[in-house]
Formats: structure tokens, sequence, C-alpha cells
DNA sequence: ACAATATATTAGTATATAATAATGTAATAA
DNA sequence: TTATTACATTATTATATACTAATATATTGT
């Protein structure tokens, strides 16, 4: 038996927010369960590319689902994905900001 | 020139933290700002490999480092770093409960 | 100027990840 | 029972990532 270590785990559960699609897809669920077509419409993505974001999130224990019908109806299980997100675009911003920053001293006066 | 979207930016700012020997570093980070040579030796990995991270890691902005002689002492920029390992450790947590929680329904009563 | 030390960079290779296309499966409707 | 719809899975291929080993660079001491 093969037990991943725990930093491992916790570097799978990161790395399943860290690609842009997942991103847009949470974003999505940030407004409530969707299904699958749902996703892939509004994201104007394919329909498989889709289905394995979600797998992938599904495994690492990050999404929830139940079928409703044909549909499966996806949301995110921990506020805590929320708060990464909202925690990784406050450090951008701050990145950006000092970027910029360092532009503004240089055009000024 | 290719300007990376936001989604994008903000997924190699995650994809940052993504990795099993990034957060071992930035744990040892935590306790205050460590030269390189602390690092690998204290976590028993390669020089190069160690660098490797770093560079990665301060390409995307989250860490600030200043020479010191010979040394080049290496400190994490953001708070929020520190916030997200602990977010995705919290779902961790509750992950683990949860399938625990299965296997003690299945040996109760 | 030369040696030693700390770190960075590069090249090479192995492994992981992602996208598309094609196929499979389960639920409902006719 | 057959067709249709929604979704999942698999195979293939391209690209990205990570590790090791080797080499380069920069700082300090002699």
């Amino acid at each position: 038996m093969k037990t991943s270590d725990l930093y491992t785990r916790q570097a799978d559960l990161i790395k399943a927010l860290a690609h842009p699609t997942r991103i847009r897809i949470v974003e999505l669920l940030r407004r409530g369960e969707r299904c699958v077509c749902e996703i892939y419409e509004n994201l104007e993505l394919e329909q498989s590319n889709v289905s394995q974001h979600l797998s992938l999130m599904k495994k690492q224990g990050i999404l929830d689902w139940r079928k409703e019908g044909l549909r499966v109806m996806y949301r995110v299980k921990y506020p805590q994905v929320f708060a990464i997100l909202d925690l990784a675009r406050e450090m951008l911003r701050a990145e950006i900001h000092s970027t910029l920053g360092v532009l503004n001293e240089k055009t000024a006066e």
C-alpha cells in the first residue's frame, strides 16, 4: 500500500485549484450548483475537457455532486476553496501594483 | 507580446504552492528567513533542486530575498501564502475525517 | 590573483498534465 | 425496445514539470 504523505496530499489538493479552467469552473460554482452542460456552455469549453477537470477536483474532495435525472449537478464542498482563490487574487493585485509602482516612480515628476 | 490572462496568472501563483517540496520550504520559512543552505540541509534536499524551487516561487512573487555576504536569505513575502496552506490543511483534515467517518459507521455497534 | 564557499543556471531525461477525439454508459422519452 | 440526451472514460499526442548532474557566477578570504 502506498499512502502518499501529508505534504503530497496537501500539494495535490492545492494543485486541483492550480489551473485556469478549474478556477473558472469554481468561480461559476460560487454562484451555486450547476450541471456539466451549464458549465461547458457557459465557459465555451468541450464537454470532455470539463468532465475531466470536474473529475479531478471531485477526486481531491473539493467538489460534491448529485444526479438529477440526466443531469449531474456539481457544487463546491468547502468554502475554503473560495477563500484560497480570494487570497491568491489579493496577492496578484499586490504584485501587479508593486510592479506598476516601479513604473510610476520612473515616470514621476 | 503575450500577456497571460488573469486566470492563468492566478493559476500560476497557486501552482507555485502546489508541490510538496515547496510547501515544506514555505513551512520552514514560516519560522523566519533562511539561507538556501539552511533550507536544503534542513529538508535533506539537493542544493540545485531547492534553488530551482526557490526561483520558481520568487518568479511568482511570493518570496523575497536579500544577499548577506555569500548567503542569500529568503523569506515569504505575503502572509496570504501561509493562510492558503492553512486552508488546504483544514480541508485535508475534513476529508480525512469524513472518510474515517465512513469506516466508523461500518464498525459501529 | 587564486582558492573556497554559496548559490544560480543549464542540459538532459523521465514523468505528469492537458487537450482533442473517439467511444462507452446511464437515464429518460418515444 | 430503440433513440436521445447528458455525462464519463479512454487513447493519443503535445507540452510542462521535476529531478539529477554538470557547469557558471558571485562573494569572501588569503
